[in-house]
DNA sequence: CAAATATAGTGGTATATGCCAGTAAAATCC
DNA sequence: GGATTTTACTGGCATATACCACTATATTTG
């Protein structure tokens, strides 16, 4: 209809960031969607496999996920056998996330086709770019963002 | 569990754009969705506003969204009074989406509370990096990004 | 220690979003 | 003009994600 340029849309932050995320999840996946997991799952994968075996509340924190949206995101891999939970010894509430050795394979495996679609998004926005994005995108997603957006309150905080 | 520097998530431009996606997601709804629409939601209305009667078509290519994905988001909308389907004169197959009177002044409601949400974004971020940060996110939602993307053959990485 | 409170997960419900397989109405091609 | 192809949408199914209410387990308090 028209150039995002013209778009009204262009005004809204979080329009913004939605948009492009729907864009990217779609190119990322036509890449390392072959297999049948989709981005998100491997990121989730990947964010499992260094996290440490973390809880599911410090996974969900990790991903800036609400706690119940990550239970019923693993449900899938579990059911697939790429990941399990196992309960922690300390604390009997708290459930450890690991890949399975079929998760872990799974994951080594896509990191090779995301390093292509990464590398494509690299060069097409360019490298400098591309890097100072992110870093804007992780200070977006930190908990200080969030706390001082709360805080900026019209008046006196 | 760490601070996102440290992540090697930061490495990913699609999860980056995710990650921020559900933080910002979150920070604005807390401000707009008060009456119980979602930014989602209104970003579509105000899409929908400006859009000249989309077809369905049209309106998910604006919003960078699959045309089912589209119908689907539209249905509690349309179930609400929101929003309304007219078929189009010319092509019977094309239904142009308009807003309801009731749509309408829901809109115009929540303008107020997303300026209030996208100031205090702007204020958090520093205006000049939120502006450069929607036109990079423009860009990458455009589709040219999407076709330099898919252009962009392996030998590139 | 028992009661009150806080924390970690689970399950249900609802929206968000995508893919695929139809259906119906153009548009195109003999 | 009828068969083929393309286009615009619909419906079903699956994942993504959030909120709320509930349960089980820890932690804090009196």
């Amino acid at each position: 209809m028209d150039r995002p340029e013209d778009n009204i849309w262009m005004h809204c932050s979080s329009s913004s960031v939605r948009r492009a995320s729907r864009q990217l999840s779609q190119l990322y996946d036509d890449i390392i969607g072959g297999i049948g997991l989709r981005g998100t799952q491997f990121s989730l994968l990947t964010q499992i496999l260094y996290g440490n075996e973390p809880t599911q509340k410090s996974l969900a924190e990790a991903m800036v996920m609400d706690l119940s949206a990550l239970g019923h995101t693993l449900k899938p891999l579990i059911r697939d056998g790429l990941v399990e939970l196992v309960p922690d010894e300390k604390d009997r509430r708290a459930k450890r996330v690991r890949l399975t050795d079929v998760g872990s394979a799974l994951q080594a495996d896509l990191v090779e086709k995301w390093r292509e679609a990464q590398s494509r998004f690299d060069a097409v926005l360019g490298i400098e770019k591309s890097e100072e994005l992110r870093r804007t995108l992780a200070f977006i997603s930190s908990a200080e963002f969030a706390q001082a957006f709360e805080k900026t309150g019209k008046t006196g905080d």
